[in-house]
DNA sequence: GTCTATAATTGGATAGAC
DNA sequence: GTCTATCCAATTATAGAC
């Protein structure tokens, strides 16, 4: 065997969860190989190994975190639950992560957003790619919601969705920086009332 | 007279001016003094002069920012349009921004929002208020549209104000990555049809 | 795969001449 | 008020031993 049964995670993954970490917190251009080995307990020299460049770790934390969010919204947006239901499952998932840990915790794709121009290219395509599908996917709930009459709205679902995208995204910059997740939730559900009204 | 009477603006705004493009453009942690110094044409050691320390400049830049942004929303919202219109109005500073340049300018506040935690605490005070004060200023406008009947929405002006505001600041990211300009226009132009039907 | 050691560069900042 | 010169710390990155 070659891994620790219990402790057990392999540094390439206990690397990227500390990259993953200080971006939410401060952004990738605040965050250096210092930071992380500090926070994993492994020398500079050793990141370097698993990730030769620091465009490397931002791309592969990034790529992570895409999957596992499309992951979780798949399962929302896939199951049975009527469209307003959706939209607020979705958004407690903002919400879940301005309540975590200290409380200082974004969005990495808000973050990579302000910091787009200085990103390396295959990150900055991810960022957009990031901000399509969202919308896409969310496009497909508010087309539902119409559809069935729960949502009433002038204007296509497509625009509905990036305005319901928009607000999640930036209400969480704005949030982390005052009012925390219950400000982020009282957006939220102000948008839903517009919407069902 | 110590002042050429032509290109006279004397070096102190220069800097300010290079170093509030490049905070839009780019975010405070990827501008440094070296960046200044070229765009301006003088040696780092003169912008020191300047600006003792880098948050000094930083948040002379924010300061002054927000009093030009806060004279221009008080232009608009204390003028004799329409409600819809001031919020049009409104939009279209964030519109003509992406508009300005390279096309790759954001709100400073934006930007470093999403910073935050890597400001200086006078800075980050300063980026809480121009969040709190937007709002607050929009929240008026919204009140005095449902007062005239222009504006049907339920729950409260001032939820509905954050909701517009998080919405254009969270918008311009995203528009700024993929859309520009149009796109959030179009952001707008939904939250104004979901307010006024 | 991790370490020590070190390179190479850049960053913010200061001293002192002009 | 601007310059040259310099300092010191931090940052990304590499070489090579273990």
């Amino acid at each position: 065997m070659s891994r620790d049964i219990k402790t057990a995670k392999d540094t390439k993954t206990a690397i990227m969860d500390a990259a993953q970490e200080l971006i939410q917190r401060r952004g990738a251009n605040a965050m250096s190989y210092q930071d992380i080995s500090e926070a994993v307990g492994i020398r500079k020299a050793s990141i370097h190994h698993h990730f030769p460049a620091k465009d490397d770790l931002i791309e592969a934390v990034v790529a992570r975190y895409a999957d596992h969010v499309f992951g979780l919204m798949d399962e929302i947006f896939d199951s049975k639950l009527d469209p307003a239901a959706k939209l607020r499952r979705y958004a407690a998932l903002f919400e879940t992560m301005l309540s975590d840990g200290r409380h200082d915790k974004g969005c990495p794709f808000a973050i990579l957003g302000a910091e787009l121009s200085s990103l390396g290219g295959s990150t900055a395509a991810r960022v957009r790619r990031f901000y399509r599908d969202s919308e896409e996917r969310l496009a497909r709930v508010v087309e539902e919601g119409h559809g069935k009459g729960q949502f009433h709205f002038k204007g296509e679902p497509k625009r509905v969705a990036a305005m319901f995208f928009a607000l999640l995204e930036g209400g969480m910059l704005i949030a982390r920086a005052e009012g925390g997740p219950r400000r982020l939730h009282a957006l939220a559900e102000q948008a839903l009332k517009l919407l069902q009204q």
